[in-house]
DNA sequence: CGATTCGATCGAATCGATTCGACTAAACTA
DNA sequence: TAGTTTAGTCGAATCGATTCGATCGAATCG
């Protein structure tokens, strides 16, 4: 039974054992074509004997050109990735639309680890979904649109022909800043996402964000400083409430300090209220919190105000992108609309300091 | 530019054009076998000018007979399985193992969703690693024995010839249990994992108990059996916060209540104690909590005791298990331990009552 | 100077299935 | 009954690269 040289059965070899040729035993496992009943249970029986399991992926792909595999492309390593409940909900939705056509994901990391994306050029894709991936999109793009795979882009821009899962990201940080202004806020601070793939955390300056690579965080950053054009900003190394507490302590002891904060993560926004916690302020007496994503952060005790991003639908919306380009179709760029929630982390100014 | 019927070159096309033989060109690309200088940069130029992307990896893998794909069988939808810290770090550390051969991972769910594994059976996999799977392990290990696919299993009981990734549960248990009764503890709830696919909530019988399918949670439960034999349990759906809760509330409003919970992971842990909370008692004063995982629970404000075992190294060793099958050796099951660490969850039960 | 080796290249077989067109025999129409 | 359809089967080409063994010219050696 250790015989290390056992070659597994192939199709030929049931066809023999069945007596027939081996298109026919072909056509009876894939049930394509006319095949006579007493063909096809003959064909099954003979696979059965033999212990073969079906015809060889890599062979099959070859000659049909599909391989089944979706390409799922992160910048970060999965830990990283994985940490952030709007990623998980992405990829599930991902996950749930190409299901339909029984394809399954193959997960890649295009990020600072490797300097080549090697599964990129390797690995045999029927179409990718790029996350966001800020600085490899470009090189990544064109080697797909060389070898003619089709890519869908969540949040991230990559040229004319590669559809666009998009988020209003300007627009609804600017609504949840005027909830701010119309409660009276003057002074507000800003937690923002990484600026840079190398996550450098600190203080942002004017320079940082004009050399941004980033698209979301400049967006929501864009969409804060419409209404708020002087606030202060601190930028965090990752989506994290621990990096949300870092910011939020710096915002928070400066002087003045603000009488409000708009993070740019859910994360973000439990750990400047953590920081606030820390510092005896309360909320949203002493200060106002906004964040943005609309996920569930486990073991925050407060209804957060934040602007709800349909994240499972972004993800399904990039699956069924997918499924309808390897149909043939060309589907466009989808802008999603995130939704403001009023919790209750945010409340008009003290008026008393 | 828009001809929906444009062919891509072939590696033929490239040596045409580099005036050499498929072979020699095949040669130039992979770097095996030895080309002239010459040779590889006309082969190397003609690339460039056709557009060549490289070699097909459907074609590459067919001949090879390697696809570069380690699949990853998870048996919940993407967003459950991955709401579990422990997963994610495991899952980060096969990612990690295999990153050396450069292959990726396949994300397979070969859950309750779809009642066929479909892409086990179709897809291009070199290897795959099973998380847990309880109840389709049997069916999967048969399959992929079939199909000559190596298998790890990461906790879950596969048979001889599949390695194994073991985790001491029981042992690990049961030395936080003991530690519970030095401290005095007598009335202990326990927490359980979900022991049947349903995933079924609810109070813990004999029953139940005995015919559990999933081995982390049975294990775990008899290490603290070993100690409180008559402890009352609850079974929750999840190794989520909020089920952690909802057993918490359940165990707590028991009369006797119990002076400690013994929970079987870190984020019921953390519902345990949020659900002490809400009854207005003080952990660890009235009510101990051992966890077990050692995740870092964001958001929660103790320093929890626990069992703090090695996910990521889990993973790594399964990932390393896979690449030594995959070069001819036969890896051995491997146990990991749990390391005992004492946090400021648990004291002596309150005296008077 | 003839024999041997070595490096570079090529031809052809191979990986394992799918698929198109051709062929046979049985069933149907006129 | 001759002519036409149709279901079932088969042969051969094909998918695109890899690889083994053979070949050929040039360089090395005795």
């Amino acid at each position: 039974m250790d015989g290390d040289t056992i070659t597994r059965p192939t199709l030929s070899d049931v066809a023999a054992r069945a007596g027939c040729s081996p298109s026919t035993a072909s056509l009876a496992f894939s049930g394509t074509g006319p095949v006579s009943d007493a063909t096809r249970e003959k064909v099954l029986a003979a696979a059965k004997e033999l212990h073969y399991a079906g015809p060889d992926p890599r062979a099959r792909s070859l000659r049909r050109g599909r391989s089944g595999i979706v390409g799922v492309v992160i910048d970060d390593r999965v830990s990283e990735a994985f940490r952030d409940p709007v990623n998980i909900a992405m990829l599930d939705g991902v996950s749930e639309a190409i299901g339909e056509i029984d394809a399954a994901l193959l997960l890649l990391t295009a990020g600072a680890g490797s300097d080549k994306p090697v599964s990129l050029e390797t690995a045999p894709l029927d179409a990718v979904v790029l996350f966001g991936c800020s600085t490899t999109l470009e090189r990544s793009i064109s080697m797909l649109t060389q070898r003619g795979i089709p890519a869908v882009v969540i949040e991230g821009d990559a040229g004319e022909n590669v559809p666009e899962i998009a988020l209003d990201n300007r627009e609804a940080t600017r609504i949840g800043a005027e909830h701010l202004r119309e409660l009276g806020h003057e002074r507000v601070g800003i937690v923002v996402l990484p600026l840079a793939p190398d996550r450098a955390r600190g203080a942002l300056t004017e320079e940082r964000a004009a050399s941004s690579a980033v698209a979301t965080a400049t967006e929501r950053l864009a969409g804060a400083r419409d209404v708020f054009p002087d606030a202060a900003g601190v930028v965090a190394s990752g989506s994290y409430l621990d990096e949300g507490l870092i910011a939020g302590r710096e915002l928070l002891t400066a002087t003045p300090r603000p009488t409000a904060i708009i993070a740019q993560s859910d994360l973000l926004a439990a750990g400047v209220i953590r920081a606030a916690e820390e510092l005896g302020l309360h909320v949203p007496e002493d200060l106002s919190v906004v964040g943005f994503d609309g996920v569930r952060v486990d073991g925050l005790d407060y209804d957060l105000t934040t602007l709800v991003q349909p994240s499972q639908a972004k993800g399904r919306a990039a699956g069924e992108a997918i499924v309808r380009m390897l149909a043939g179709e060309h589907p466009t760029s989808v802008t999603f609309t995130s939704t403001f929630h009023r919790g209750a982390t945010t409340a008009p100014p003290r008026v008393a300091d």
